[in-house]
DNA sequence: AGCGTTTGCTTGGTAGACTTAGCAACACGT
DNA sequence: ACGTGTTGCTAAGTCTACCAAGCAAACGCT
């Protein structure tokens, strides 16, 4: 059965990668400490990979960990395009600067601006 | 038992940001489609999400997938954190739903704060 | 007082991510 | 011909990410 998943299109990737540079399943298990077969049966299409697995088989093929977690669907390429009004929030509640309860308070104030209009 | 598993940090995280966003648990499982109980059990530490399941959190929530990422030490990729207090002005700033008179006054507050600390 | 709802959590179970052991086929040196 | 080493793969098992069901405590609301 040629089983091709419909997430197989990373497997792929990193066998092309992987082959690109030169290297046997084995070598690139060394690498990434991931089991041989379980590579095997990645690059096949048959399991999708945990986002730890991808990031040292990232580091290991010399790739950045966005690439490939790109390839893989998990990052929603490109800034994704969030409507204005989430981004005042999501900002203020990752500011280093602010206190817990100061951010709490600011974004009371920015939702009452927006109940207004 | 009072167990702080090594990765924990990244549930607390979660659980902050969720509580900043004022959503309960019940609310941010149904935007991520992922079971309340499992949800529960991440913030606390107990297990680490997959991949597609941390991107989820983080639509859900309006973070960018890399910040969480980063968080979950899945990106050790380079200063993640940056000046943050830009980043609140610009995105007041760009604000198409505020008046001009409340973007400074929000900016005011904002730099209200930022002068406490 | 009572009942409905909402909160977070525990329990029991399933599936799939991941491993160790091992196999068949191909290359090489003798 | 026979080793020995390499390649990728299969088989069988363990572990844990994840879910459905349900529970106790806290909240209204009447």
């Amino acid at each position: 059965m040629t089983n091709a998943e419909p997430w197989s299109a990373l497997g792929e990737f990193i066998r092309s990668q992987r082959q690109l540079a030169r290297l046997s399943l084995r070598q690139l298990a060394e690498l990434t400490s991931v089991s041989n077969p379980y590579l095997s049966q990645i690059e096949r299409g048959l399991y999708r990979p945990s986002a730890q697995v991808l990031k040292s088989i990232a580091e290991a093929l010399h790739l950045s960990a966005e690439t490939i977690y790109a390839e893989a669907g998990l990052l929603d390429q490109r800034g994704a395009e969030t409507a204005a009004s989430p981004r005042v929030e999501a900002a203020i509640r990752l500011d280093p600067e602010l206190s817990t309860e100061q951010k709490e308070a600011l974004i009371q104030v920015y939702r009452g601006f927006l109940r207004g209009r």
